[in-house]
DNA sequence: TTGAAAGCGCTAACAT
DNA sequence: ATGTTAGCGCTTTCAA
């Protein structure tokens, strides 16, 4: 590896003046410089311009897994503008892990000038790692519940769950299964109460034993979905509150031989893939995903370049209902359903 | 952020001193120096130390889709090992571009230890920057074409195309659609080969327009299904070459309402979480996912632990055919299918 | 415009 | 076992 000083001897000039060429200075030197860079195959070190500016010119993201097509959507938005302003990002996965977390971030710390965050949980406070690098942390799809001294990038989880309980209800739903996220974290909670609350408001009450709390995995939405089935009065209709418990509820309700819609309805929060081939096409709460890491990544890179810019952000981006044809009306009691009413084909709508 | 001299001042002891306790070596001022770091809330500077030992204990882990669920398990395997060896990893995303790959290899021959190197096409040649770094590169699904003097952990693409070509042959298939990846990649020119080869080895010759070759995303899936389709002679069966493809072609089946498997058998390379659930269930040749970036990290780290060991390996790891409901024998022609012949239920084979 | 020299925080001879 | 010192590659006063 050629240094600034092997330059500066074939060029026949300081490091000084290498220096401020790299950086843009005028200098008289200029082709014998490049000339020279390009001979050498000169790059300035990143050890040492980091350690004489203090600036690493890099960003950690932190995500609970990024296995999850919602997180690595994320990672994309974010690593896109990252690299349009020439910023490397650091990956790390927590695998939804409280204490994973703590040890990333305190290795992340110093190298890194920002950081992208999901957190596996809703700390009761804020990590000491943190509040040292106050200003260059951006919350994304979960926020600290004690603070609003952090930027961050959210999604309207309660009102994404409104719409849900809405779609329910306007069908005609009154027996509603939940399988909720963790409630200590934020969209977890956020559903949890968009759901329960739009369901109070038309008068439903939902029983304790129809809202199953899992863990945002697949095999926790299977499990729920499963428990659910086996109420002696098993819901009409059944809402997943996030993509890998939709998975999961699908496959339980696929194992017992449940039919969607006719048997009962199912929806989820977050489209996939593949909701649109399923059979039945999957109803859902739809947002925008890489979105919401390039806005993060936005936000932090604005926070690094104007440290004392404006007061925290908080950016909350709008859910969009999707309908599809896994929800319809609950069957009438008593009425079997080897004869199912035709239903007409429903478009998505347009809000 | 206190530094060692801080340290060093706080525990009454010099610089080294400390630098050795970091070190693990013996020290008389243990207990001092512990008190004085955790009082200070020392970390040591990782540009400061990566500068004087020229290492930067990060990993650069290059992809061509981190949205593409292959190699967001890829990303989640190595990270996991590479955090477990207390190594950190860079994480570039190059769009499936060339181009971009080229620039993000110059940006991170610098930054890191070693690459993880996923490249968009099978270049001509090594990249001057790659050349550089030669001990400290792993290809990983994608390799060079001419070159072994690199570590690789690949899958048997060949191997696996011919595990889905004999499948589909067995049930009776003779006019069979091939949705083909890139021919400029290792795995688009490795399953083309093994499926065509095999049908050869079988009698059976594809004619080219049959042989539809995409771009290992889910629109060119869609798009190469439709001209399957849309043949005079259209084929009996479908195999797609990747996870996007089968989705965008599964769309275009949709979209056309060809039933699968009795209009059309269809299988695709790479497993889905939903396949199961998908009407009907998919048959896929499924490959380890995660094991394959959790393998080709923990390579790379023994290369750097040891430059001078063992000549470059390649590593590849074994296919399985996933027989679910998608593929069945062709229908007889002159039948309808409005009364499809009822099919056993198939188990998953265990091979 | 340019160069000499100091220093970012750490480690490693080398000497003690 | 410990301290002194030099130096990793770069940027930045400060003087010229």
């Amino acid at each position: 590896m050629a240094t600034i000083s092997d330059v500066a001897r074939l060029a026949g000039v300081s490091t000084t003046t290498i220096s401020r060429y790299l950086n843009g200075g005028r200098v008289r030197a200029e082709l014998a410089i490049a000339d020279a860079i390009e001979e050498l195959r000169f790059r300035p070190s990143p050890a040492a311009r980091s350690l004489k500016l203090g600036v690493t010119h890099s960003i950690g993201v932190v995500v609970p897994d990024i296995a999850n097509p919602f997180f690595a959507a994320v990672v994309k938005g974010a690593e896109t503008v990252a690299r349009s302003r020439e910023y490397s990002v650091f990956l790390y996965n927590t695998e939804e892990s409280a204490d994973r977390e703590e040890e990333v971030l305190a290795a992340l710390a110093d190298r890194v000038d920002g950081i992208i965050l999901a957190p596996a949980t809703e700390p009761a406070d804020v990590s000491p790692v943190l509040r040292r690098a106050q200003p260059r942390v951006v919350f994304l799809d979960r926020e600290l519940a004690k603070t609003d001294a952090f930027d961050s990038v959210l999604v309207d989880n309660a009102g994404g769950a409104r719409q849900a309980a809405r779609h329910l209800l306007e069908l005609g739903h009154e027996r509603i299964g939940l399988i909720s996220g963790p409630l200590d974290t934020t969209p977890g909670r956020g559903r949890h109460e968009g759901f329960v609350d739009e369901m109070a408001r038309a008068g439903v009450e939902l029983k304790p034993d129809t809202i199953q709390i899992g863990d945002f995995r697949q095999e926790g939405g299977y499990q729920c979905a499963l428990r659910l089935l086996a109420l002696k009065q098993p819901p009409t209709a059944i809402f997943a509150a996030n993509n890998l418990m939709s998975i999961g509820a699908l496959r339980a309700l696929h194992a017992m031989r449940i039919r969607v819609p006719s048997d009962v309805s199912f929806m989820g929060f977050d489209d996939l893939d593949l909701a649109e081939i399923l059979d039945p096409p999957l109803t859902v709460i739809d947002r925008p995903m890489e979105e919401q890491g390039a806005l993060a990544m936005r936000l932090l890179l604005a926070r690094i370049d104007e440290p004392n810019g404006a007061a925290p952000q908080r950016i909350v981006l709008e859910t969009r209902l999707r309908i599809r044809m896994s929800t319809a009306p609950p069957r009438v009691l008593g009425r079997t359903s080897r004869t199912p009413k035709p239903r007409k084909q429903r478009k998505e709508n347009h809000p």
